[in-house]
DNA sequence: TTCTATTTGCAATTCAGTTGCATCTAGGTA
DNA sequence: TACCTAGATGCAACTGAATTGCAAATAGAA
């Protein structure tokens, strides 16, 4: 499993013509492994003891969302979080979700993106995103 | 109209029951007079000669968001924004749109929220953000 | 007019994210 | 293989939006 996704790591990161640097592989690793979008902090700690910079998280975080290998979310409460998209845009492909009991934010993969109407005379849409906000399956059955 | 505007405001303060302070009066007025929501920074520009703080800028807003008279935007950009909505509620009623070229938040107001197809199963739906961003009327003239 | 719960102003602080610069290194080239 | 250089990283200092603590002021009820 974890050669899996190692694996996965070089071919995005060889893909997108991204150098394969120790702080990219680590840093793209722990977004595949974490099935929901992470902020900086939470990856800070995640990589505690690697010696991977506060600064070179942020600044590798910013080359993969430009190469188009991770999309960013923000989700209302000021922070950035990161998550690895099959789609290889980074654009949003599929909706958000978080939970106001826990905070945590999810991305609704399973979920379409809405229908838009045409957008009003004289304005170009280009990209959309879309935030529930509720109460996740977790915290629903507590 | 400016005196339209000055009753709109206590109308809108007293439904809410909340007090009628200088700062609020003069904050809100300045909202309704713009079209487009508004940043602190932006309110404290425009407010500045008024005396008042900027803190209160910020508790001014929390607190008409608290009490439904306007709503907060966060477009992507880590600043939050502020509109007086006609719909009573601090959640929003219709898409947000933000130019990629003069980087202006508008809310789209004639435009309407997308349809949703049912909640996955355990998820409690309770709020629902839409963002566009592209290019706004002004920029594609240019 | 008096009283009190709220509200405001001010100064200091927090916290996410950025910048400048010296050092290091991936991966192409001789 | 050794060398070279554009690009990547580490460190320290910085920025800028938002928050907090506390004393002084005030809206509006009694």
């Amino acid at each position: 499993m974890n050669t899996n996704i190692r694996e996965r790591v070089e071919r995005l990161l060889q893909k997108a013509q991204v150098k394969r640097t120790k702080p990219r592989m680590i840093l793209l690793e722990t977004l595949l492994e974490s099935r929901i979008p992470l902020s900086h902090e939470e990856i800070g700690r995640l990589l505690e003891g690697t010696g991977i910079n506060r600064v070179t998280i942020y600044r590798v975080l910013q080359r993969l969302l430009d190469a188009g290998i991770v999309h960013r979310v923000e989700a209302g409460d000021r922070i950035w979080r990161f998550a690895v998209c099959e789609c290889g845009r980074s654009g949003h492909c599929h909706p958000h979700f978080t939970c106001r009991i826990c905070g945590r934010v999810e991305c609704m993969s399973g979920y379409p993106m809405p229908e838009l109407k045409p957008s009003p005379s004289g304005y170009q849409f280009e990209e959309l995103e879309v935030y529930f906000r509720g109460i996740c399956a977790d915290c629903s059955m507590k």
